[in-house]
RNA sequence: GCUGGGUUCGUCUAACGGUUAGGACUCAAGAUUUUCAUUCUUGCAAUAGGGGUUCGAUUCCCCUACCCAGUACCA
């Protein structure tokens, strides 16, 4: 292994669906290993599965990236359309394996006459079967070296008749011919050395005649080697099949080339057992997808865009699942990701999802934004709220005096309702608590003298409440918390104060009277 | 079942033979306060179990338990 070539990383997802949190981790992982090095970040689609694929996977992993920061360097065009044709930045093209089909038929024949692999002639209807035999007898089925001799296979069968079944048939296979007992040593970036004895591995298909495709295993090793990938980083469901992946790149003679390996644990459910699934979100109630996903049959799928998170949370979050970087700064832009992030600080074992820490991050992103940005982002809600082209500065004024509680965007309207629309019910418990009889007169008193304030500011208000209430020698609470009652309807909001001034003297006066003739007590 | 990987507060994690086992989220309490929050302070809370090795194990080794993955002509 080379280690002072070029660092080319791919991120290789096969567009069977939406990419989850999970291989979003892994692309971003890629991503940062790959800056950090100053090298090339790849994004190869692996559709050799003809069955699985779905329209609209491959356009929504790219538009995920896109939306996290992420340009490849390499595989999709300036449009963000997966490139197809060979030029200067993207020498490998194509970068979807299924058109590459032509290409992996001869490097699975040149195993073949090498003695690493040979022709299988049954149907997988009659593996199925063998299997089924097997499994009956309670046997693990497995197709390897203890058995390959009993299938019809070009090992033991003369050279006159493969031929002809090969151009006969087209339901043959090109296998690979697993060692019988050696032990294969592996290195892994973040679990150190690996050790595995290929008695117990299987004869996995490397090329299929029937779509001509190749199964992963091949297109995976063809192509990182083909297009010069340097160090592999994916999930830990690839670590059982890692002896197999080094025994090609010895088969091929490619070991001085051959990309060094990190394998990533999995992202578990937040409760329960077992890795994080699109159910657990529907269950638990948060995206397991970054961008909203539309299925086929027209079930929706949150995602975390659409759930008000900014793309910075999303990323920061995501990359402290599973990694820390041997301080205490939890807070990260993707730049800084990229300058920090080290594969040996990578943990091992699998991260449990926590919705609620989620939350936090957004919320500290959140309080980085200034009330303007905040205000923008706040007027398609008060738009579809019915608000119409609001004094953007009001706005502001607003968000800035609730902008502490919110986790999210979103969360303000909530917050802020009773500045845009007058109460029209008055909350039950704060009546019965504030609105008492022997305050009213001096809410009534107060409220005159309030309306004469000027200017109408919020540092004069709330000096002149002081004073007067102190002057009366009345209780603070009760009159502060039934004028809000008054105002704003119920038992929450800032300060009475900002209250008032935002709303301003017209506004105000014609809610105290509201009040004052509409709580029924 | 077999093979491989993993196991520190409820959760994310730090401590790569010597720490009162640290931080963050959550939760609880107190302070502040005109409500709800914010903020500040404090607190609760962990090395899966058992054997070794060692002067000394969270850390190294072995066994057990549990969790995860793989075991497809899927990736």
């Amino acid at each position: 292994m080379n280690n002072n070539r070029r660092v080319r990383v791919r991120f290789a997802p096969s567009p069977t669906g939406p990419l989850h949190m999970g291989g979003m981790r892994t692309a971003l992982y890629n991503y940062f290993f790959a800056k950090q090095h100053g090298g090339d970040f790849i994004l190869r689609i692996e559709d050799t599965d003809s069955n699985r694929f779905v329209p609209g996977a491959e356009e929504y992993i790219i538009r995920s990236l896109a939306w996290c920061g992420i340009t490849p360097d390499e595989g999709i065009d300036e449009n963000g359309k997966v490139v197809e044709t060979k030029s200067e930045k993207h020498p490998h093209a194509p970068y979807r394996q299924s058109q590459r089909k032509p290409l992996y038929r001869q490097y699975a024949e040149e195993l073949v006459k090498n003695g690493f692999a040979y022709y299988a002639f049954d149907t997988p209807e009659e593996i199925d079967a063998r299997r089924k035999e097997c499994e009956a007898k309670g046997e693990t089925f497995v197709y390897g070296h203890a058995n390959r001799l009993s299938f019809r296979t070009s090992l033991n069968m003369d050279a006159e008749e493969c031929k002809k079944r090969l151009e006969e048939e087209n339901h043959w296979t090109i296998r690979f011919k697993n060692p019988e007992n050696r032990v294969v040593k592996m290195n892994d970036l973040i679990r150190g050395e690996i050790e595995i004895n290929t008695a117990t591995l299987d004869d996995k298909v490397l090329w299929k005649a029937a779509d001509q495709l190749p199964t992963y295993h091949l297109a995976n090793i063809v192509d990182d080697h083909l297009m010069e990938v340097s160090h592999v980083i994916r999930g830990e469901e690839w670590l059982p099949s890692l002896p197999l992946h080094y025994m090609l790149y010895e088969a091929f003679g490619w070991q001085d080339t051959q990309p060094e390996f990190a394998h990533l644990s999995l992202l578990l459910k937040p409760d329960g057992k077992g890795k994080l699934s699109k159910r657990d979100g529907d269950r638990l109630g948060f995206p397991v997808f970054p961008l909203e996903w539309v299925s086929a049959t027209g079930e929706i799928s949150r995602g975390y865009r659409e759930d008000g998170y900014y793309p910075e949370a999303f990323v920061n979050l995501i990359a402290l699942l599973g990694w820390n970087p041997g301080t205490e700064q939890e807070i990260f832009s993707l730049e800084e990701l990229v300058k920090c992030f080290s594969l040996d600080r990578v943990v091992k074992s699998g991260a449990r999802f926590n919705p609620d820490n989620a939350k936090w991050f957004n919320q500290e992103y959140l309080r980085q934004k200034s009330n303007k940005e905040l205000c923008e982002q706040f007027l398609p809600i008060l738009s579809k709220k019915g608000i119409e082209n609001p004094n953007a500065e009001w706005v502001e004024k607003i968000i800035s005096s609730v902008r502490d509680r919110a986790h999210f965007v979103s969360d303000f309207w909530e917050l802020t309702h009773f500045f845009f629309e007058r109460p029209t019910e008055y909350d039950a418990t704060s009546i019965k608590k504030f609105w008492k009889d022997e305050i009213l007169p001096l809410v009534n008193e107060i409220s005159e003298m309030i309306a004469g304030i000027e200017p109408f500011q919020k540092e004069n208000i709330e000096e002149q409440i002081h004073t007067f209430i102190t002057e009366k020698g009345a209780p603070m609470g009760k009159i502060m918390n039934a004028l809000r009652l008054a105002i704003v309807g119920a038992s929450k909001g800032p300060g009475v104060a900002d209250i008032i001034a935002l709303i301003g003297v017209d506004e105000f006066n014609v809610r105290i009277s509201n009040a004052l003739s509409t709580i029924n007590r």
